[in-house]
DNA sequence: TGAGTGACTGTAA
DNA sequence: CTTACAGCCACTC
């Protein structure tokens, strides 16, 4: 059981605030959330995280699927994301900047 | 209780 | 430009 679980749906709640077709890094949300030196948490609890919060959505700061691995199939990630309108190659969103969507903006 | 781990990030070479 | 290293926090065993 977790003592902080408040941590993780804060998570949660900040990456079910991801608009279609946008994309954001582990660290802006952990920034959000008030844990920006617990970028890597984040990852961790999306690992964890319910099928109502859109985790495809959250990649590193370079734009890489480095979650990719985690999801069941093989490239389900990749095409979660083609399929809402985002160019992928290698891993790697193309023009990870243009779609990166900023959840303090939102806030 | 302590040590190990990770869906990360920023800085250095 | 790419590659490497260290710091970081919460969780598991």
């Amino acid at each position: 059981m977790s003592k902080d679980k408040n941590f993780y749906e804060r998570v949660y709640e900040v990456a079910r605030q991801i608009p279609y077709g946008k994309i954001t890094s582990y660290g802006a949300i952990a920034k959000a959330i008030g844990a920006a030196r617990s970028a890597r948490m984040v990852g961790y609890a999306l690992k964890n995280s319910p099928e109502d919060v859109p985790a495809h959505r959250v990649l590193n700061r370079k734009g890489v699927l480095t979650g990719k691995q985690h999801f069941p199939g093989k490239n389900l990630m990749q095409q979660l994301l083609e399929n809402e309108g985002l160019t992928i190659v290698n891993n790697q969103v193309q023009d990870f900047e243009k779609h990166f969507w900023n959840p303090k903006t939102s806030l």
